[in-house]
DNA sequence: ATAACTTGGTCTCAATCGCAACCAATTGCG
DNA sequence: CGCAATTGGTTGCGATTGAGACCAAGTTAT
């Protein structure tokens, strides 16, 4: 009985590896030049970028279906955010267990310029794809979020 | 001077958010797996895929520029492999500064064992996508990571 | 040759994270 | 009703991490 050949694996092949490294890039290339400035990091962002979608109160419960963030990171992502002023507190009406969380004036206004900014960093991002490989990406991560059941972009 | 309406950014559909998501559902389908049973993390079998590739030493410094781990990751990923016995440690001939690592009998045949396992759950994954999908999915990754500036994969 | 600089690797430290225990409010069930 | 189970949220704790100080070895320039 002889030896079997070893299985190779090439990490630089491999999905897991090589979605890990590009999303550690993702977050490098934005974090570093524009959170800084605000006093925020990611999981801040998450929490306003969540609130900032409607103008409405959300349960800090929802924040975590949406993005998926453990719920102890929310919480103390949402305690950074009031001590800075962009997000504010309160009870719910029905459920007096729920903290309501909406953003202030001062986390709109904040909102209102990080946003362009993100966007614009995404856009630098991207913009080494053509239109049609755009098209293309957005179809497999949706399908691989799919697949992962994560909650997915409504509209 | 009328106010302009805030732009607004829609998390589910920001690229930079949906590779960490993603990436975080990748880690967790292998890692949870079949790492714990070896008594390894995501670092330390970054070290090993990196030494299995090749039945040659190589410096830690190499695995770095591979992986794209900070070196003190490395360093420790290191130092639990070797107390594991699957990772033997030595010094280079002609640059004493240099630890040159090679993985033992015993961490070859974990890395044969692991490889498949994890091979198998990557399939797993990309099961949802068509042969065609794949092959668009590995293209973007490609010109992302070149975009990045990150290793590329020789072959 | 020696001083200044670079490079490989380890280690200390502060920050971050996730788990799980916990509290409070609500719901369900006998 | 009243007690268990569940749910929303906070917090303490241990583990992990990256930055950067540090040491040792090698390189370069004068």
């Amino acid at each position: 009985m002889s030896k079997r050949k070893v299985e190779r694996l090439n990490l630089l092949k491999f999905m897991p590896f090589r979605f890990n490294r590009l999303a550690a890039e993702f977050s490098n290339a934005l974090a570093a030049e524009y959170m800084a400035r605000f006093g925020i990091d990611i999981p801040e962002w998450r929490v306003l970028a969540t609130l900032g979608l409607r103008d409405e109160p959300r349960s800090a419960q929802y924040v975590v279906r949406c993005t998926r963030t453990h719920k102890s990171r929310v919480s103390r992502a949402v305690g950074s955010l009031v001590t800075l002023g962009y997000v504010a507190r309160a009870e719910a009406a029905d459920d007096r267990r729920e903290v309501m969380l909406e953003l202030t004036p001062k986390g709109r206004a904040v909102y209102g310029e990080l946003v362009p900014l993100l966007l614009k960093r995404e856009e630098a991002i991207l913009s080494c794809l053509t239109p049609d490989e755009r098209a293309q990406l957005n179809h497999l991560m949706d399908k691989l979020e799919r697949s992962f059941d994560l909650v997915q972009c409504g509209e």
